[in-house]
DNA sequence: AATGCACTCAACCGCACCCGT
DNA sequence: AACGGGTGCGGTTGAGTGCAT
C-alpha cells in the first residue's frame, strides 16, 4: 500500500492558511460539498493537498465548531471519557458537540494532563501514580536481596531470582544517581525537603544506603523468621509461616507486581506488593506483602531518620542490627486476606 | 527596550484502516 | 486474495504570543 502523495510533493503549499485560501475552501464546500478531498484543491483553485484542506475544514472552518474555553462540564466529560477510552480523541469528540478531536487533544496535553500530574494521578491510568517513588520499596527489597545473595550465595541457586536482584541493584544505583542529580538541582529550594517527594527522597536515601543488617548476615534463615519485613523500626513485626516460599524453591519461577491498591494499616498507608507464580498468573496469597508508601507523612520515628549517617542512635532495634533502615517485609494475615 | 522562556494551538506527518477494483 | 486510493486518527512540530527578567 503506497503512501498517498502529499504536500511535500508537486510544490504544494504548506503552513498557515491565509484568509483568501479559507474563503476559497469555504465557498467551494458550501456550493459543492467536499466530495473527494483529493480532488477538492484543484476544483477549488487551491494550491494545497487534499489532506491539508480536510484538516483545515474539520478543525477550523466547519460552521458548527464551538470556539473558546472549555467549560467545567466539558472538562469533566473529557476526564471521564479519557479514563474509559484512552487517547481516542475522535471518539471523545463525538460526545462533545462543536469540539474537534484536535482541540480536545491539545486541551488534554496542555491542561488536563498537567492538572492530573499535579494531583498525583497518572494521566494514562487515572490511578494514583506508581512512579519511581512508589515502586521504590520493591527495588529496595530486591536490591538488598542482592546483597544477601552475595553474602550467602549457598542459599540460593535460582538464576531467575539472582537476575532480578541484579536488575534491582542496577536500578538502585540509577535511582541514587537520580536523587543526587535531583538534590543538586534543588539545593536552593527549601521546600524540596518538606514536600512529600522531598521526604521520599530522604527516606529513599536512608534505605538505599542501608547495609545488610548483621543479624541477617549472620543468620540468614529467611523462611522462618521476620528478617524480611517492611516498615519502620517501630512497626510490630508479625511472623508468617510461609514467608517467601519461592525463595526456597528454585523450581518455582516468579515475578513481582505492584498493586495500585493503597491500604490503611496500623503501619500507615501501604501499597501491596505481590509475588506471582509465572505461568498461571495467579496471586500466591502467601507471598503478598504490604510496603509503606514513601509519600506518607513522616512519623516521629521516620523524621528522626532524616540523617542518613545517624545509624548508631537506632542500633538497638532489630536485635542489634547494624542499621534501622533495613527495609523489612511486613506480614499480616488479615491484611493479606484483604488484598486477596 | 531587548531577550529568553514557557505556553498554546494550528498544522503537519506518518501509520492504519476501509473499501472498491 | 492482493492491490491501491482515499480517509481517519494520534503523535509531533513549530510559529505565534505573552510574560518574566
Amino acid at each position: 500500500m503506497g503512501r498517498s502523495a502529499c504536500c511535500d510533493e508537486n510544490g504544494l503549499k504548506k503552513g498557515p492558511w491565509t484568509p483568501e485560501e479559507d474563503q476559497k475552501l469555504v465557498h467551494h464546500i458550501k456550493r459543492h460539498g467536499h466530495g473527494s478531498w483529493r480532488a477538492l484543491p484543484r476544483l477549488a483553485g487551491l494550491n494545497r493537498c487534499g489532506k491539508s484542506c480536510r484538516l483545515r475544514w474539520t478543525n477550523y472552518l466547519r460552521p458548527d465548531i464551538k470556539r473558546g474555553k472549555f467549560s467545567q462540564d466539558e472538562e469533566q466529560t473529557i476526564l471521564h471519557l479519557h479514563s474509559v477510552l484512552g487517547n481516542k480523541w475522535s471518539a471523545i469528540a463525538t460526545h462533545l458537540p462543536g469540539r474537534t478531536d484536535n482541540e480536545i487533544k491539545n486541551f488534554w496535553n496542555t491542561h488536563l494532563k498537567k492538572k492530573l500530574i499535579q494531583m498525583g494521578i497518572d494521566p494514562m491510568t487515572h490511578q494514583p501514580r506508581t512512579d519511581i517513588f512508589t515502586s521504590l520499596p520493591q527495588l529496595i527489597a530486591l536490591a538488598n536481596l542482592k546483597d544477601l545473595l552475595e553474602n550467602s550465595p549457598h542459599l540460593f541457586d535460582d538464576q531467575a531470582l539472582i537476575l532480578q536482584a541484579e536488575a534491582a541493584h542496577l536500578a538502585k544505583l540509577q535511582y541514587m544517581q537520580l536523587l543526587l542529580h535531583s538534590a543538586a538541582s534543588t539545593t536552593t529550594n527549601d521546600d524540596s525537603l518538606s514536600s512529600p517527594n522531598g521526604i521520599a527522597d530522604m527516606e529513599a536515601l536512608n534505605l538505599l544506603s542501608s547495609p545488610v543488617p548483621a543479624h541477617v548476615k549472620e543468620n540468614p534463615v529467611i523462611p522462618n523468621s521476620s528478617q524480611f519485613s517492611v516498615g519502620n523500626a517501630s512497626s510490630q513485626q508479625l511472623h508468617h509461616p510461609t514467608l517467601l516460599p519461592h525463595l526456597l524453591d528454585p523450581q518455582v519461577p516468579f515475578s513481582f507486581q505492584t498493586s495500585l491498591n493503597n491500604e490503611n494499616t496500623e503501619m500507615g498507608n501501604c501499597s501491596s506488593f505481590t509475588m506471582l507464580s509465572q505461568g498461571d498468573n495467579q496471586i500466591d496469597n502467601s507471598s503478598s506483602w504490604l510496603l509503606p508508601s514513601p509519600t506518607i507523612p513522616p512519623t516521629a520515628t521516620e523524621t528522626s531518620l532524616s540523617n542518613p549517617g545517624d545509624v548508631s542512635s537506632n542500633s538497638s532495634n532489630n536485635n542489634g542490627a547494624a542499621s534501622p533502615y533495613w527495609p523489612e517485609l511486613y506480614f499480616d494475615d488479615s491484611i493479606m486476606h484483604e488484598i486477596s
